[in-house]
DNA sequence: TAGATTGTTAATCGATTAACAATC
DNA sequence: TAGATTGTTAATCGATTAACAATC
């Protein structure tokens, strides 16, 4: 146990480990190493224990770690065992599809409310909630207590919707629309759009069997002018 | 210019890059220095110079990058100027998102077939495509020239899935079930999960001012036990 | 005791940032 | 020419991995 300062590699795992150990729980494993662990999540087993260590001695020599306990203890540092009350904003498609999600996880992050600018929107239900205007955004956060909100809108009305997050108070913000948030630093903004995702995997793509579009310039890869 | 192995960081870098070049393009900037680039999109700019670097020559010294030429050039890196072919497994609300987003990216990635296991959804449409039972999600990849697939059926089924669409020959998978999956090293699996984004936010919220839930324990973080 | 596996230090590897000569 | 800004090298910073003593 350290006292240093937590990247956010390691604790961008820690819901990976969490999530397996979770499955091995309900498989009533009960004990499990860092090795057979690093197998299954594809990470380096010194890496998991590492990670682990941060924040406590969680294992036993010789034995690896129990399944229980450990679960227990990385719900706790990840605050997982407390509700924290989260605000949808945008209910199209995608902010449906992630409150169906939120069913799943019982308490700790809650989505408690969703808004929407779009007017024939507001009033009907998502998931038990009733759609609001986005104009009752403020008032809401701070009755509800809501701390963590999450971006569904069009890109176009990204900026606009985070400001009024901040100013409502939130302290941390998902944003799955394709763009860079301007946010104060005590603000955690978390980009979670998929285009750069799905962009940035065809750099990956084997050259020469693609199905051509227009100017194909078939030239030796010329860079220069 | 160099022969180096470009890093995924970099590669994740150019679609962020390519998003903003569009939109000074739009509004008819001719010019952008990586200084304001890296303003605009909280990068170092000594960042953004070597990543571009590592493709080639695109900035001129004393002026700074010609934006619709540096637009060019990242799509031609990522491939971006053929047409790739992709497949959506998992016709729900998340997979309807992503079809939507889908329409915006004009050529490049295109989703040009949709399936689903359940049967009630067989038949329907999502953007004018026909959702398709899964059985015929092999033929249907090598028929339409599929290189990509997309993953959003639940974790349960994920796994299944990637082998069918790594067996039918797919060469990269963007996965949105929240599981680790197995596949060959020649396939490129990405996460895109985002429970896993959402639990891990949760860490970086202040404690003191949270909803309890239950088992609060208030001593003073015992680790051992 | 022998075998297994942790926690941790040291070594390695990689990515970011600073600095600056080259040059538009 | 003076000012701006690139491309690139060197310095820094950080993250991953290997190795191993401690110990269950």
């Amino acid at each position: 146990m350290k006292a240093e300062k937590i990247s956010e590699a390691v604790v961008r795992r820690l819901p990976v480990y969490l999530r397996h150990l979770t499955e091995l729980h309900k498989r009533e494993v009960m004990t499990v190493s860092s090795q057979e662990l690093g197998q299954k999540l594809d990470l380096n087993p010194a890496q998991i224990r590492k990670d682990l260590a941060y924040f406590g001695d969680f294992g036993r020599k010789g034995i690896g770690y129990d399944v229980s306990y450990l679960i227990e203890k990385i719900r706790h540092i990840l605050k997982l065992d407390r509700q924290i009350n989260v605000a949808l904003i945008g209910a199209g498609n995608l902010g449906h599809a992630l409150s169906n999600y939120n069913m799943y996880l019982k308490e700790s992050m809650k989505i408690v409310a969703v808004f929407d600018s779009y007017v024939p929107k507001i009033g009907t239900k998502i998931n038990m909630l009733t759609v609001q205007p986005i104009e009752e955004l403020k008032e809401t956060v701070v009755e509800k207590n809501i701390r963590v909100g999450i971006i569904t809108v069009p890109d176009t009305e990204a900026q606009r919707v985070a400001d009024q997050l901040i100013e409502a108070g939130v302290e941390a913000i998902l944003n799955f629309a394709p763009t860079v948030l301007k946010a104060p630093p005590e603000v955690r903004i978390h980009a979670a759009d998929f285009t750069t995702d799905l962009l940035s995997l065809a750099y990956y793509l084997d050259s020469g069997k693609e199905t051509e579009v227009h100017d194909n310039d078939k030239q030796p890869e010329k860079v220069d002018r």
